[in-house]
DNA sequence: CATGCTTGTCCGATATACTGTACACCTTGC
DNA sequence: GCAAGGTGTACAGTATATCGGACAAGCATG
């Protein structure tokens, strides 16, 4: 299934390149979704046409469409749409179908108003890792935070966590070669993410250091399920130059929210 | 646009009897993810098909492609399916792509947590009103508010609010003659309702008592955007029995707290 | 004014998505 | 054991959704 949602997009950017194939509106859909998802930003039916390798009148087509069952909305006073009311009702079903996601955003605020720093509820989407909701600094540092934006599994602190519950043979088959590849061009040799792992397993909570950027020390810590899995962790961002002394309050802090947060009822 | 959305389900409830049309995917997905929000509940494909009134294959062959975009997801170990993590974000970004959302959600947060009782966010889709956001009183007098429901205009207060930007004529063209009728029976007269929006928008905030049910007494007070109009209300679901003095602090402190919350960048 | 590049709509042809039906499998009840 | 009712998959035919292309209208630019 994740396998399948990753040739998804890959074969979207290759439509958008070809730009040859007759396709089913489903997939258009779930292509347009997912192109919005990453422009962040409403968009105007010929862009996402050209964005998703699609023919105009079909996008006209399946925009109309999505606008009349208002899964997109117009946005602004030309053609720009972009998601609707119908997905924020969507979404809050999915989060709140989970009788434990008050809870958890309700620990998420409190982490945030009372550190003042930024505080993310993250998880996996396939083999990448997304931050799922997030509290930005109240502080001058203010890293801003993208929501559903799709990150490889190594350049983070949680993602180590989120992969505790696998073999070292799964990991291996689960993350892509290329995510090794940090965005400063240094590889993380796939032994010492392993052993990173295998660390945040027995300690119970993962911390990184100039990882993704270099100006930001990650503390992450797990929210478990019934079975010993780690489907969710919270994780702070903090400058980099945070003192030693905030940042292991800051820790214990979040680790003992974490685990106040067990999901044994799922 | 409303018109066409209220058509579907009508079309949809109509197919679901009859059972005969062959129909798009998209018109499918868009009925079938309709459905999963008026159930609330995960549900089996076989349910879903006679739900949607869709070929049992037609559905498989949907769900499947839904999951596969995580659109979907399949919960517990038999065959229940209900949103997935896609749609978690799609919402997420339909929500915070308005800047104030943020501002909007805390003042939720601290209406509901300086008072104990339940606070909702709530809005128009298409000519039916729905809560947007809810926070649950904490106390032992629970309505567990349905977030994504759609109630009949008339139903309540804040739907007085949210056309207090219309005319009479446009209202009467917009609310469903069978909308006027309560879940008791009771009929509410078109120019009693009328009169009620006109009092709403002198007032700057709407009151009802014994509307959808016996037991709550709602306040509802206006969020405004740049142009006047009043696209969400902020407001207390309370018991009937609530001192008229409490009511009366609440009902000041919901209106100074929508009052802080124009939305004049929309 | 012409030119070039948009946007949004319309329409006929055809590739194909959707449907109906059939199948194998499992569980439940008698 | 057999029937009844469920799930999930497979396949061929046809109704039709998609596509390409044409169109008018708008808006710049020179």
């Amino acid at each position: 299934m994740r396998e399948t949602a990753h040739l998804n997009e890959t074969r979207q950017e290759a439509a958008a390149s070809t730009g040859g194939e007759r396709k089913r509106g489903i997939d258009r859909v779930i292509i347009l979704l997912e192109a919005l998802l990453r422009q962040r930003a409403p968009m105007r039916v010929g862009d996402i046409a050209r964005l998703i390798g699609a023919p105009r009148s079909t996008t006209y087509e399946i925009v109309n469409r999505l606008l009349e069952a208002d899964m997109l909305e117009t946005v602004g006073g030309d053609g720009h749409v972009y998601f609707g009311r119908a997905m924020h009702l969507f979404g809050w079903a999915y989060s709140h179908h989970n009788a434990h996601y008050p809870r958890i955003v309700e620990a998420l605020d409190r982490l945030a108003a009372e550190t003042g720093e930024t505080a993310q509820l993250c998880a996996l989407r396939g083999n990448k890792y997304v931050v799922l909701d997030c509290r930005d600094s109240t502080g001058p540092f203010r890293i801003s935070s993208q929501v559903g934006v799709e990150v490889p599994i190594p350049w983070t602190a949680s993602g180590r966590l989120l992969l505790t519950h696998m073999s070292d043979a799964a990991v291996r088959a689960f993350v892509p070669a290329e995510d090794y590849r940090l965005p400063d061009g240094r590889v993380i040799p796939q032994d010492e993410f392993l052993a990173d792992i295998a660390l945040a397993r027995r300690q119970g909570y993962s911390e990184s250091a100039g990882l993704a950027d270099r100006f930001t020390w990650c503390l992450a810590a797990p929210i478990r399920d019934a079975r010993g899995g780690v489907p969710l962790t919270l994780c702070f961002v903090l400058p980099v130059d945070t003192p030693q002394e905030r940042r292991l309050a800051l820790l214990a802090q979040l680790r003992e929210r974490a685990a106040s947060l067990d999901l044994t009822g799922e």
